[in-house]
DNA sequence: TATCATATTAGTAATAATTACTATTATCAT
DNA sequence: ATGATAATAGTAATTATTACTAATATGATA
């Protein structure tokens, strides 16, 4: 179950994820890595992102419509989701996160180690294509 | 698509999530409604448990590690994670929320609806049952 | 109340996503 | 080089969910 041996395969799947910024699927990586490792097969990618997730070397995403995501940023962050396109973005929010723990661990008698906030909306260029629609500053949409 | 007639069937499964605070996912409710509708199907619990999503009238949450879960409460809140036993547990994060979504809105050219936070760790039950670990209260945990 | 159009269902088949299995290969310590 | 075994490729199996279809239920209208 835990990483005892290095597999090219598996250096590749995480070079992968750490080169790009969208958050790709397993069928995604798998199209990928069969470009070095042709006869790579789609459990070989699965079996090391689930790893991979498990160390905390990537992180998976799980949406409501679709296969799970993946991830290759370690540090903790957040997560914008398109209801358009379907695309996933990365959201850094400074700071808040403490209060944000805080505030629910009040009068809470069970332990939270850690917290993500999803947001949902329409991604940037989904905004721009949506013709008819004026393009206005965000915080006009902030309830 | 749209509901446009009554059945007994789906207004049981809204009966059924309205009357619940854990989390079911759709077997569970199907296991449920079929002690009223023995005849029942699965299909027919999919269907309309995506319906009342679709409606609004339910929640309906992805988890990485299973099957989705349903969450009859209406009104927007967030989850909490018990990384022992699975379970999902309500947080209600008072007026928080607009700071965040305002802090995520910063710069970005895109549009938020909404946002959801995600919290993960330990619930009380499982706290409580891990002998050889003094309960303490949440907040020394909080980092 | 009977009739009719059609939304919904039960039952089943199909699909999608993911995991499990196994013989072969790659890694690494000796 | 050799041996122990972790990891892989290829495939089968499982799980979760959706699609399909003939029969039934709903609700409007006569």
């Amino acid at each position: 179950m835990a990483v005892e041996k290095y597999s090219r395969q598996r250096e590749s799947i995480r070079k992968n994820l750490a080169g790009r910024r969208d958050h790709p699927t397993a069928d995604m990586v798998y199209l990928d890595i069969r470009k070095e490792f042709p006869n790579i097969s789609l459990g070989t990618v699965y079996r090391n992102l689930s790893l991979l997730a498990q160390l905390g070397e990537i992180q998976k995403i799980s949406v409501s419509d679709g296969p799970d995501r993946f991830d290759g940023r370690t540090k903790p962050h957040d997560h914008f989701f398109c209801k358009e396109c379907g695309c996933v973005l990365d959201f850094q929010l400074t700071d808040t996160d403490n209060r944000l723990q805080r505030q629910a661990g009040k009068g809470f008698e069970g332990r939270i180690d850690g917290q993500t906030v999803q947001f949902f909306g329409v991604c940037p260029d989904c905004l721009k294509k949506q013709t008819g629609k004026v393009h206005v500053s965000n915080e006009n949409y902030i309830l």
